[in-house]
DNA sequence: TATTGTTATACTCTATAACTATA
DNA sequence: TATAGTTATAGAGTATAACAATA
C-alpha cells in the first residue's frame, strides 16, 4: 500500500469493452457508461513513439496477476486507514474473523485456511491474546493443539470491524453493480481456490 | 507467496452460484459445473459449533480485498517460479515491460504508473542497468529527468519473459473461460483505475 | 518554489531452519 | 516417525526524511 507523495495518475480509463457469450447463467452488464470512444486495445502493440506524457500499460493490463494485485492494494490501502482505530491490519482481521466464526480453531487450521506460515502467526496470536481479544483453551482431542476462541471483547470488536470492512469495500467497488461485484468475487475464487 | 510445508487445504469450493442482471452487454456463464448441491451462503452466519475439521471462511470470501489478494498471491507464486530463469520478479517485470513499451519513460512516470515509491525504484533501475537490460539517456526537454530505454538484450529478454508470463497466467486461470477472463480483467480495473 | 533523482534508514512482511512436546 | 506450536533469524518489501541538481 504505497502512499504516493501526490502523483497525478496518467493511467487511462479503458472503455472496458467487454463482451462474453456462454451457456446457462445470465450476467451483469460490464459497461454502464455510454461506450466512450473506444481506443483499440493493442494486443502486441508497437512501443510508444516516445513516452512524453502518457504511459502505455496496456500489456500489463492483460495480466490477471497485475490487475488482481493492483486492485487488492487499492482496497487494502483504504482498509488500513479505516481499520486502524480497531488496531487491526488485514492479516489480524482475517485471523480474528476466522476465529470468531470458528470457535476452537487451531493455529494449524488458520495457517492452512489463510495461507500463512506458522512462525508468522505466533506473534500475532500472542498480541491478540494480550489485548484480551482471544483466549487459548486446551484442545479436546489433541494435547498438542490449542483451541482459539474470541472473548466477548473480541467478539464485540469484530462486529464493528466487520461492519466497517464491508462498508469500505462497497465504497471501493462503487463503480460495480451488485451483480458485477458478485461475479467478480466468484471469478476470483475460481483462481485461488 | 507463502509456500506451505505441505498443508492439505480444507478450503471448500463454493458452488459459485452467481447470477446477474443488467442492461446492455451479454456476459459469460459463471457456473460451467452442474450446479452442485448449493450450501446456503451465510450472510451473517452463526459460528461453527466447533471448528473440528472444516473451517468456515465464508465471510472473508465476501470481501473483495481478501479475494483479490488471495488470487494475486496465487498467481504471483507461480510467476516467481517461472520468471526466475529470467532474473525477474514481479516488480522488475512490470518496470522492464513498461520501459520496453514506452522508450524514454522516466523514473517519475514509472512510479506514477506502477504505484511505486521513487527510493525503491533507484536500486531496481541500477540493477537492470548493470545487467545491460536498460540504458539511461538524457531527457530531451528536462535536464533533471533521465529517459529509460531497453537495450536489444533487454528487449530480447522481455519478448521471452512476456510470453512466459502470459502462458503462466492462462494456466492459472484455466478454470475460467476466455470470456470470463476478459470480464474479470475489466472488473478488476474498475476497482483500481 | 517545485520537481527529479538520489541517499540513508527504519519498519514491516515473509521465509527458513531447528527445537519441544505431544501423538 | 509425524505433527502442533514455538524460537530465532534472515531476507525481501515498503515507508519516511532529507539532500543536490535542475526547472
Amino acid at each position: 500500500m504505497p502512499r504516493q507523495p501526490a502523483p497525478p495518475r496518467p493511467l487511462k480509463t479503458p472503455g472496458s469493452e467487454v463482451t462474453a457469450s456462454g451457456a446457462s447463467v445470465q450476467q451483469a452488464p460490464l459497461d454502464p457508461q455510454p461506450a466512450k470512444a473506444r481506443r483499440a486495445r493493442a494486443p502486441r502493440a508497437k512501443p510508444n513513439a516516445l513516452a512524453l506524457d502518457t504511459v502505455d500499460s496496456s500489456y500489463l493490463q492483460t495480466l490477471m496477476g497485475y490487475n488482481a494485485r493492483r486492485a487488492a492494494l487499492s482496497i487494502i490501502e483504504l482498509f488500513l486507514e479505516r481499520l486502524a482505530p480497531y488496531g487491526l491490519k488485514p492479516v489480524d482481521f482475517s485471523v480474528m474473523s476466522t476465529i470468531g466464526h470458528n470457535p476452537g480453531v487451531t493455529s494449524r487450521q488458520l495457517c492452512a485456511t489463510l495461507n500463512l506460515l506458522p512462525p508468522n502467526l505466533v506473534g500475532l496470536i500472542q498480541s491478540l491474546e494480550s489485548r484480551g481479544l482471544i483466549e487459548r483453551k486446551p484442545h479436546p482431542h489433541d494435547g498438542r493443539a490449542v483451541g482459539l476462541h474470541a472473548t466477548p471483547k473480541g467478539q464485540a470488536l469484530m462486529v464493528q470491524a466487520e461492519r466497517t470492512a464491508t462498508e469500505l469495500e462497497i465504497e471501493k467497488t462503487a463503480k460495480l453493480t451488485p451483480a458485477q461485484r458478485k461475479t467478480l468475487l466468484a471469478l476470483l475464487q475460481k483462481i485461488y481456490l
